[in-house]
DNA sequence: GCTAACTGCGTCACAACTGTTGCATATTGT
DNA sequence: ACAATATGCAACAGTTGTGACGCAGTTAGC
């Protein structure tokens, strides 16, 4: 649900469907509120083609979350948070979010609406988000008394800076700067 | 510059000006994208008011990111940052930028104009930040080696993070929670 | 107390965005 | 090739925001 699709979309639609949803993430990410002209400029398509899709501009915001969220969740999942050691799931996690910089900037922005299907998505990440860092405090990596959910905010700032500075750039030299700054903080090195 | 002060504004008028753009803080933090009407009824007058002691929407930001690089750039005066140790002048500098969390709210979201006021205070502000961290540097509660424009983007993440999540709360521990994130990250204390 | 400045209110023209419709044309799937 | 589906284009009404008026009534300052 949440999808507008009664019955599969002719191959050509879906191809409109996935540039209309590209374009906005990019569109909006720096205005974020572009008209529905300037995302079906963006696009490549017209705007009435946009409204076919998405009756209005709440359910274009609300799909794009969802998709967001998604490719967010799958780019956890690739990192492997439950079985790989700690500080291997927190540097792949980090490094192939980073490559899907769009979908976190737009999670980080719009608050999606309660009970939506992003919000659900987005309180999964977080919940597993958390988890690596329980197995990471549990490896002495993190400090026993630490607030993990602060931990996770501060995580989450800091790749959102890294995004909004650093946009290209390699994902790894990021990722590992990201991980050391969490860990250790700008304080000297033992 | 930037203030369409021609020639001194009666009482009233400076107070209507302050109310507006008090109100105008609070209102576009949580919608960017305000009607100058929301805003004139938050501060209270009538929409025409507005738009007397500000030419159009883009005028009233401009004075607003002046006005608010103005009250970070006391906040951390206050702070002493040149000759307070670096450790007090940081959390003096914190505690006070959380007071005036408008201002900050702000100043992190609208990229001022390159060449405007705002962007003058805001590079100013940048500047003395990093002068702090130099000395804290020089102390060794830095690392040697670390990228000085990167930590004063993480605290300024810490600050923003804080802020979205923590808005009421005890200024000091959560400056505290700011500083000691910042030097020592999430690890094991020592 | 008088003048100049300020404010609220109503009203106006103008521009931009939204959402919908009808129709001609092009693409897809079978 | 044919039918179903998609698309672009043009046009429409409706809404919202902007910026500018004039005017009557209020307030500050000398």
């Amino acid at each position: 649900m949440g999808e507008a699709t009664v019955r599969p979309l002719r191959a050509d639609a879906e191809r409109s469907v996935r540039a209309i949803l590209e374009a906005a993430v990019r569109v909006l990410a720096e205005d974020p509120g572009a008209s529905m002209d300037a995302i079906a400029a963006a696009a490549g398509v017209a705007r009435t083609t946009v409204h076919r899709r998405f009756a209005n501009r709440q359910a274009l915001i609300e799909a794009l979350a969802s998709t967001a969220a998604r490719q967010l969740a799958d780019a956890v999942d690739d990192g492997r948070p439950d079985t790989a050691p700690p500080l291997v799931a927190m540097h792949r996690i980090t490094a192939n979010v980073l490559q899907v910089k769009g979908a976190w900037a737009f999670a980080l922005e719009l608050t999606p609406e309660p009970g939506s299907e992003a919000a659900a998505l987005q309180q999964d990440i977080d919940r597993r988000c958390v988890a690596v860092l329980e197995r990471a405090r549990a490896e002495g990596l993190i400090d026993a008394g630490a607030d993990l959910d602060w931990v996770r905010r501060v995580y989450y700032a800091l790749l959102g800076e890294t995004l909004r500075g650093d946009a290209d750039g390699d994902p790894d030299a990021l990722a590992a700067r990201i991980v050391d700054t969490l860990l250790r903080g700008a304080g000297p090195r033992a």
